[in-house]
DNA sequence: AAGTGGTCTAGACCACTGA
DNA sequence: CAGTGGTCTAGACCACTTG
């Protein structure tokens, strides 16, 4: 008599035309997961496995005591991934090139200490280096790496292999900070990416570090037209 | 003798340390399930669920038949949430003002009706309105809204409430599209946000639907210094 | 065809937190 | 302190996918 199993994805997807419906308005308390399980005659774990869906997208928030609510203050929530990128460029079937401007090993700028939440001045190392696609500037980066975390990086070739590259097959991270903004380019950076001075230009900036410890902080220049994109 | 339960995010930790420690590189295949089960002494749901964890964070991959394997090439994943302006701007600890600069219905632009994913042009209702934060300019949008999907939007005070604020509550949406880029502020746009023209701002552009029908596209530009954020 | 992850169930207990 | 969501278990079966 009974079709198919009820699945946590039939569940999620009743409640959430439920309230793209307005059957229940932001927030609205739904029932407990109970009442729901029994409502549509499956366990309460294929209806937690369903709510917890809906809060992980920011449909709905979910309290101990407090039930279930349709989120109050929408928001739209989008998960953004960011390859690496030599990914990035060869999934636009476009040829990779990488070229080292510049290595140093300098004393970290006040700017730089500050992203990693040092207290003190330190010595890193700093690298300037283009991407690009198919012989076009793609992204510009200006990189720098803590010797301290990270010692090995400097007996690596950074002429042949990014430090992206580098740093992501040998040492991973456990937290980042990601920001994004717009900047005009300055001379040297409209000289590289092939545009004129004052352009405006979407920057990624990212900071890693594993554990408390510092790894490296980039600020990526893109090329100008770059956009982000994300969506569901 | 054995102390508390194990429970998945010590699971989660446990493997995710091996990984960041190297035990597991990337595009290695770590063990089933089950094995790991037995071996941290859990039930396998246990390791399923920080298994789901790790594979939603973009750490591992999992197939059927397949196994897990540690992702060959790490991306960085955020979850960006792009709260209501208001909402925004509050959490600030900052007073909101809006103010709605037109409102007109006008035939939608090709580029407008490409967005939508539409056939032909439309017309459609256009709003131009200004967000402010403590006074002073916050962002601008520019937003066109189907009045063949959302009739009713005609008959709002646009003045009173921003078009944002009433489709929150009154149109939720089931997809999305979002992106970012940089943009020269052009004249109009650099005197209402108060700066100069030529000015790199940050643009998020929005566009939603409700099953196939469009609701609304926006292109929303940011005030001078307007930084969106992410991170873990 | 067989191996591995994906999901469902039923029941129990835990942990928050609102009344 | 009592109600609701969060998690764990043990076992079963399903669904994909690869060898």
């Amino acid at each position: 008599m009974a079709g198919r199993q009820v699945t946590w994805k039939n569940v999620r997807e009743r409640i959430h035309v439920a309230i793209l419906d307005g059957v229940y308005a932001p927030g609205d308390k739904l029932p407990r997961d109970l009442d729901i399980a029994e409502d549509l005659n499956c366990a309460r774990t294929t209806v937690q496995r369903a709510m917890r869906d809906l809060a992980d997208s920011g449909i709905v928030e979910r309290r101990r005591k407090g039930g279930t609510r349709v989120r109050p203050d929408p928001v739209t929530r989008a998960t953004l991934d960011i390859p690496d990128t030599r990914k990035e460029v060869e999934a636009k079937c476009a040829t990779y090139g990488y070229q080292l401007i510049r290595r140093s090993t300098e004393l970290a700028p006040r700017g730089v200490v500050a992203r990693f939440g040092l207290a003190g001045p330190k010595q890193m190392l700093r690298i300037k280096a283009l991407h690009m696609a198919d012989n076009r500037p793609y992204t510009f980066e200006d990189r720098w790496v803590s010797t301290d975390t990270v010692p090995e990086i400097l007996e690596v070739d950074l002429a042949t292999q990014s430090a992206n590259e580098w740093l992501i097959h040998n040492r991973p991270y456990s937290r980042f900070d990601l920001r994004f903004y717009a900047d005009a380019a300055d001379t040297d950076t409209a000289e590289l990416l092939d545009t004129r001075v004052g352009n405006a230009l979407l920057v990624i900036e990212r900071t890693t570090w594993i554990g408390n410890s510092p790894i490296t902080t980039l600020k990526a220049t893109t090329c100008p037209g770059y956009q982000l994109r994300a969506g569901v």
